[in-house]
DNA sequence: ATAATAGTGTCTTTCAGACAGTATAGT
DNA sequence: ACTATACTGTCTGAAAGACACTATTAT
């Protein structure tokens, strides 16, 4: 079949000019969430667990000494799910883990190099499967505990608004952002106010996951990502608490993921108080 | 602030080779839905509705003469976001359009030309509002009735797999195609098994905003874009029922959504049956 | 014994599903 | 009168919220 120029596919092809437009660079951020868990207070008491994210000391421009989400380009001969892929392996040394694109970014200004569309991409992972590799170009990476606060929030006819102030805390490190989300009838703006040692936009970046993770948790069974093979009932269910940031009552709780999980055998030891049952995630 | 090679942030930027690596193309491709409705059988009888998908006729190599999603590529100086307006606005004429971004489609070989990641977004507009303008390289635009089946699903413990025919029609023409969606724990696969004239990878970007707006419309108020200013609870719910792909029950329809809708003093009229009220979109 | 958590029972409320029954214009 | 749709009432059952109550172990 021939075109208007009374080319072949072939021909068209071949003479195709790939360079024809400036083209953006891509790459892919990863958004790795774990969860951790603090000393216990006192030996009967439970460790309250955190919800973790893993990020990435810049140790060059732009935005260098502050921590960034770990990332890099998509090469011209791989796809995007393939780079998100590799660079999980390269940070976490884990493959064949839960992984879920999320959003792509593209406005012009978000990196002051050179016109970059970033790809989003969620992964969660058990922490013990995880040892961490500082990758070339970042002087260190660590888990961050997450916490955020909506610090207002305002109701119109049409249009939403509200602010997110998030946290985020690994040792002595501390960094924050203030985020505004608005929604109108057609669209949903995100802007960051503030940004204390984050890198680029990626503050925006981080809410968003939340967001989709509290979503997901609701209706799938994503939270069995996180844990590892065996666990009890009320560590399930703070890790449903600390993602949906409210507290739940166990008794509805149990109800509801019962369909879930598989009792074992096995209860936990010296635990101070009553021991519990050890559960496995009931795949269907 | 020096990095190790001692330069500030400044002199870094302005060394900074943005060529340095081969970038791919991105373009955005729309999904832009509306609201169709079929001649009546008889006097009595309520018209048809149907969920329809604008495609636009290739004129051009490759996969000339096929059909294809409007969109293009997203220039240097312009955010992705802008460019999916822009598309938009180029192809029906219309903005201020509730829009949404999808998914973005990076696989290697998805356009024979030259490397090409696809942002997808959908638009859902009100059919009245529009009026269609074929673009420059399109011989043609039209509106196609949707359809689909799932033919096929699987569920093992750790696979579910489902295969969808999906049908596209409008007049004479008609497009089908097969995708295979694939469940695994950790991602979804989705792959197309056959495509009878329908561009590029775009069956499978049809079908994902297909389960996407299936997902919004319970539990948000989309639904509402598609919809005229004013309208019958019979209409909404027809609408329902055909991006769902069920039968509502009309009892339970109205109780749920009646929060959402304000009565007006309004009624159909020759309808050959008794006339129905008039409703307006109550947003919240 | 006590502290802290584990786990169950049950009452209430909410809401979806089912379906029967009444209402009303146009021919 | 008849047809096709409009709209309401109510029974039922499933599931979430609330909360009291019992069970169990390390110290």
């Amino acid at each position: 079949m021939l075109n208007q120029q009374g080319l072949t596919e072939e021909e068209f092809l071949e003479q195709y000019n790939a360079n024809h437009y400036e083209r953006p660079s891509v790459t892919v951020d990863m958004l790795i969430f774990t969860i951790g868990s603090q000393q216990k207070e006192n030996y009967r008491k439970l460790s309250k667990k955190t919800l973790q994210l893993l990020l990435i000391k810049r140790g060059e421009h732009p935005y260098m000494n502050q921590w960034a989400l770990p990332g890099g380009f998509v090469s011209i001969n791989e796809s995007i799910d393939d780079a998100a892929i590799r660079e999980l392996k390269e940070e976490t040394n884990v493959d064949n883990i839960y992984m879920e694109q999320l959003y792509t970014w593209g406005d012009v200004g978000r990196d002051p190099r050179t016109r970059v569309i970033s790809c989003s991409y969620m992964a969660l992972v058990n922490r013990e499967k995880i040892e961490l590799h500082a990758s070339t170009n970042a002087t260190d990476a660590k888990w961050f505990d997450m916490s955020y606060t909506i610090t207002e929030e305002k109701v119109n006819e049409d249009k939403k608004e509200k602010l997110v102030q998030l946290q985020l805390t690994s040792g002595t490190e501390h960094l924050s952002a203030i985020i505004k989300i608005t929604e109108l009838p057609n669209k949903t703006i995100r802007e960051i106010i503030s940004s204390e040692d984050i890198a680029f936009d990626h503050a925006k970046m981080i809410f968003y996951a939340v967001e989709r993770l509290q979503n997901k948790i609701e209706y799938t069974d994503v939270a069995f990502q996180l844990m590892p093979p065996q666990f009890t009932l009320t560590e399930l269910q703070q890790v449903y608490e600390i993602i949906l940031n409210k507290q739940l009552l166990s008794a509805a709780f149990r109800r509801k993921i019962a369909h879930l999980v598989t009792e074992t055998n096995e209860y936990t030891k010296n635990a101070g108080h009553r021991p519990s049952q050890l559960f496995r995630f009931n795949k269907q």
